[in-house]
Parts: structure tokens; sequence; C-alpha cells
RNA sequence: CGGGAUGUAGCGCAGCUUGGUAGCGCACCGUGUUCGGGUCGCGGGGGUCGCAAGUUCGAAUCUUGUCAUCCCGACCA
């Protein structure tokens, strides 16, 4: 391709409204412009990038044994109420209506759609196991777009749906899958750590991430989660799905009798620990949620912070968040209490469930409140002056240097980007959907399923993160859009025009994607754009071809060897 | 949903305090010059100043509303 042709636009600053580097970037050197918030143009340099993760992503999958299809983008509602999810998907669902006044979705996944065609089309054991994926845009109606590709409304995404007829079938699709996807990030030029996450509400089934860790180069914290790890046994998590052991702590506050104590104005847990002298571990912390519209109230250490996605777990919750002061006081009055944030307890809270934390049990002699204004009661033990509730799970953030619960060793944390995500379904919409096959035995069993998505553009975008210089992008050479550009540094000079013209052709006849900048630039300029683009190899021919030799610069090492046009060729060719 | 900030040419910005009919750099067009890391000069084209009301003889500038964008937060009691 000759860059005086080629559709690109590079900007001299960044765009003043990007945060992260692989948005600035992007959109600097010309790749993407945005349409709307969240939403991308990919101009043609950003389009062969794209093409290319997705041929990475097709050559594993369809390795994998899957095979590839194209949904629709819209899709009806009535699948969705047949699943359930019509009414809890929530805002993110972009719906709409046809002209019939038919209600209609973006597809945000396909879940639904897959399990219709999977319902029509398979009723026999025989027929399984099936992995069926495409390759598409996603819409999701964000709360908050940012960070241009890394979070977008619309999106590419490549998702496969696996059917089994048992479990042991869905552990072998897994297995392939979670293979499949580290080769894939591999190829891409990205390590990635597969990482145990959240499974949404739906018991005992098994999920997990494939993160870029971005941590060490972070000008702008582009990671979006909080990856926890240990270096011994290689446990990792997602901060949503971390479980850690503790550190000894203080549990016994050693009063001798339990006593309602005035704790003025202690709204927070520092302050009350401040004001008692108290270690913050001895304090039983109760926050109010609203988990699906209902109340709940979670009791933790006073020095231990809720993670929400477990404690909506335990209620098998699609959505959550803290209850607002005027909730609290409904709550209050609904009970025959006046307390107000800071002093609510469990004891006798009506209409509200209470689960607590597995760090409460040990608690003796502590602190806890009991829905009395400026009111605590210190010293008080489980059985005796409270109830230890009888829901007990784990709804605890972990934290750094807690114990790794295989191994004891302490816990990191890093930032990382999720760029795959690997998880088995069950049985949640075969079931809903009455999709099933007749098994072995003559019975009539619904699929197993697990579902298995990448995000083509983030991935992109996290190959941007952590492959760039103060110069602009370093493309791994996997998916870089051209492999090699040719720049002659002067287009008055007749030798070094036809010299670069001619290795151009002998590249482009040997199929290497090549550009050469045949553009009436001064030298600067053409280097500049070949940096800030980020193509792997940079062939420059200059003053020195008088002596038959060009300059070869790995742009990633930034090695630079003077070789002849002929063996400049040849490099490129025998990569 | 709450808070903050910002909307002036494709991009980055000034002008707004103190109203008087819009400017700079980059990019673009023409021309000359220069030629190995974003040359220098001359000449040009391009903007109903986010939108809508209001105040005023007159509004980019003041007032109100509205929309959009970016950031932070979404309450850890």
């Amino acid at each position: 391709m000759r860059m005086s042709k080629l559709f690109v636009q590079t900007l001299r600053e960044f765009p003043s409204d990007a945060e992260v580097m692989s948005h600035k970037l992007l959109v600097r050197a010309g790749y993407i412009r945005k349409l709307a918030n969240g939403v991308y143009n990919y101009l043609p340099l950003m389009w062969r990038v794209l093409k290319k993760i997705e041929n990475i992503v097709r050559e594993e999958m369809d390795a994998a044994g899957a095979q590839e299809i194209l949904m629709p983008f819209v899709q009806p509602s009535e699948l969705w109420i047949e699943s359930g999810r019509w009414d809890v998907y929530g805002k993110e669902l972009m719906r709409l209506k046809d002209r019939h006044n038919r209600e209609m979705c973006l597809g945000p996944t396909h879940e639904e759609v897959i399990t219709s065609i999977a319902r029509e089309g398979i009723h026999s054991y025989k027929q399984l196991p099936v992995n069926l994926y495409q390759i598409q845009s996603k819409f999701r109606d964000e709360i908050r777009p940012r960070f241009g590709l890394l979070r977008g409304r619309e999106f590419i995404m490549k998702d496969a749906y696996s059917f089994d007829c048992d479990e042991a079938g869905l552990d072998k699709s897994y297995e392939i899958m979670a293979k499949a996807y580290k080769k894939i990030f591999e190829r891409c030029g990205l390590e990635t750590k597969m990482v145990q996450s959240d499974s949404g509400a739906i018991g005992g089934s098994v999920s997990h991430e494939f993160m870029v860790l971005v941590n060490e180069n972070s000008e702008n914290n582009a990671g979006e989660n909080d990856v926890f790890y240990c270096t011994k046994c290689g446990y990792s998590a997602n901060s949503n799905h971390a479980v850690s052991n503790l550190a000894e702590a203080e549990v016994d506050g050693k009063f001798k009798f339990a006593k309602i104590t005035d704790t003025p104005e202690t709204t927070s847990i520092n302050e009350l620990a401040d004001f008692l002298k108290i270690p913050a571990s001895i304090i039983c912390k109760c926050l109010i949620y609203v988990v699906d519209g209902k109340y709940v109230a979670a009791l933790i250490r006073g020095d231990k912070a809720v993670e929400e996605t477990k404690l909506m777990n335990v209620f098998a919750g699609n959505d959550i968040r803290i209850a607002r002061n005027d909730e609290i006081e409904e709550i209050m009055n609904n009970s025959g209490f006046n307390a107000v944030a800071g002093f609510i307890g469990p004891k006798g809270l009506k209409g509200v469930e209470i689960v607590a934390d597995n760090t409460v049990k040990d608690l003796k002699n502590f602190v806890i409140g009991i829905n009395q204004k400026d009111k605590h009661l210190v010293g008080a033990n489980w059985g005796v002056d409270v109830e230890l509730p009888q829901r007990i799970a784990d709804i605890r953030l972990a934290e750094e240097n807690d114990k790794c619960i295989e191994c004891s060793a302490p816990l990191k944390v890093t930032k990382g980007i999720e760029v795959g995500n690997i998880f088995k379904l069950g049985t949640k919409y075969s079931k809903a959907m009455n999709a099933t096959f007749t098994d072995k035995d003559g019975q009539e069993k619904p699929f197993i399923m697990g579902c298995y998505g990448i995000g083509i553009s983030r991935t992109a975008a996290a190959a941007v993160e952590r492959h760039h210089d103060e110069n602009g992008i370093i493309w791994p050479l996997s998916i870089a859009p051209y492999r090699v550009i040719v720049v002659p540094v002067s287009d008055q000079d007749e030798t070094q025009m036809s010299v670069a013209e001619d290795i151009y052709n002998k590249l482009s006849e040997a199929n290497v994607e090549v550009l050469i900048d045949d553009r009436a630039e001064r030298a600067g300029v053409k280097l500049k754009d070949a940096d800030l683009i980020g193509i792997p190899f940079r062939i420059t021919v200059g003053k020195t071809i008088k002596d038959n030799l060009v300059e070869f610069k790995n742009r990633s090492t930034g090695e630079t060897i003077t070789i002849t046009p002929q063996e400049a060729v040849e490099k490129i060719l025998n990569l």
C-alpha cells in the first residue's frame, strides 16, 4: 500500500478527551475515530489489525473443533422473555421497537439465540458435543463507557457456545477452550493470566477470565479489574471472587460485661474505634444493601470490606447497591427504631435479610450497633446479647498480603484488562428455554452448556497498552496492520525512490504486507509517522544508497543495521 | 443517579472578567524554499462560537433552560 493513497490521518497532538494510552494513540495514529459516546469508526489500519486478531481467533477456534456461524445483531424480546432475562438484564440491554411495535433488542450476548438454534437443530446425543461461535459487533449500553476501545458500548466480540450431554463433556469442552484461549493471546503477543472469577448467580458453576496485567507500565491505569495472585502456588482470582485467609488479629474485646455505651457522632468505623480506643477488628460492622430491590444487612468485621458481588451471589441477585439514607430511615421506621447510618445493628431489624461474613463469628466481647443513635453495645457476645445470623458466608473483599487459601503465602494484587472469559453455564438456558436432546438412555435432557468470549477490539487496545513507547504504538508482528514500511528519505532523489520502489515491489510480489511512504513529505514527518503507527520493521532508503546500503530498523528493539536492499528484502521474507 | 469541568474550523487552543459582528498553531489548497527525526516564507479556503430562549441598539462574551463530552463518585455506616 502506498502511504500517499492510504486513508489515514495522523495528528500532531493527542486528543483532549482521551485518558489512557491505547485510546490516545489509536486516535492520534489515525486508527479510530469516535462517532458517539463509546462508539467508534474503525479506519483502514484499525480494521486490518482487527481482522488479524479475528483470523488468529478463527484458526484456533476451528482447530479446537468449533464451527463459525453468524447470528443476528437484532433479537426479538420473546427469546429473552423465555430465558427470563428480559426483566433482569437492566438498562445495559438496548431495547427498541419495530414498526409493528414489537419489542426487540440489540444483542449484548447471544445465549438466547444460540439456545434456540440448538433446540431446533440438535435432537440426539449422537450430535454432541457441538461448539458454535461467531465474531460480531455487540452492543451494551454501558453506564459509563470510557477508555476508548477498552470499554465501548459497541465492540467486536467472539462468542462461542458449547453443548454437551453431561458435566464430564462440559469439563472437556471447557478445558479445550481454555487451552485455545491461551494460545490465541500468545499468538497476539499478549501474556495473559487465567484467573478464577465470579460466575454470577448460578450456583456451582465455574468461570475464568483471561487478564492482561498492566500494572507495571501504567501512566494511566487502564486495568479495570483487581487481580489477586499467589506467586508461590499460582492461585489467582478476580477481586470479585478471590478468597483468602486472614493474618492474626485481635478479635476479643476483653470487656468484662456487655454495656450500652454512648458513642456520639461515631458514624464511621474509624471514628468509633478511635472514640473507644479499640482496634477496628473487634467491631462488628453492619451495612445495609439493596439486592434486587430487597433489603439486606451484611455483617463483617470492622477492619474488612464487603465484596458486593459475593454478597449479591449469596442472594442469587442480579443487582446490588448500598442503601440510601432514606431507605435506612424506612427500615428504622418499620422496625420501630430511629437510628441513622453508623449505629445500625442486626438485632430487631424487620423486613431485612441478614448475612454474616465468616470473619464475625469468632468475635468475642465485641462492639456492635443496636439501632440507637449515638450508642453502641460494647462487650457483646453471640448467642448472649445478639443472635449470630444463620446465614454465614464469605462476603469479604480480599486484600494484598492476605494469606493464600491454597498455600498460605501472601497474596499480591495487580490491575488487569479482561480480554477473555470462559464460563460453565450448565443448564441455565437450556432448562429455561426447554432446549433438550434425547440421551442414550432414551431420556430427554437439557443441554449442558458453556460459553466463551473474547473481546476482539479490546484485545487490540490491550495490545497497545502493553506495547508502546513515547514515539507511538509498537504492534506485535502477528497483529500489525503491515509488517514493514519502506521509507525513501527524499522524494527528490531518483535513486532513493527507485530503490525504494524496487524493494516495495519485490515484497508486494511475495505477498508481504508492505507500506511505502511515497508522500512528498520531509524525512522527519515520514519517520515520525512510521514510529507512531507502529509498523514492526522499517527499511529506510537514504544517502547511503550510493554505497548500495539501506537502514533496517526493528521498531520494538530499536536495533538498526545497515545492509543492502537485497539483504533487507530477504530479512523480511525470512521472518 | 449524584458532584465537578468543558463545549469557539478536522485536531489542539486563545478570546468571555470589562458585550461592538472571531483569532492563533497544526492540518488543508496554491506557490517558492528546504531535504535523515514533525523546514521556512508568501498567498488562500474553511466556523450560524453545542442548541434554544431571554436581557440589550448590539451577545462567543451576561441570564435561564437544554443537549453533548470528559473526570470523579455511587455512600464500607
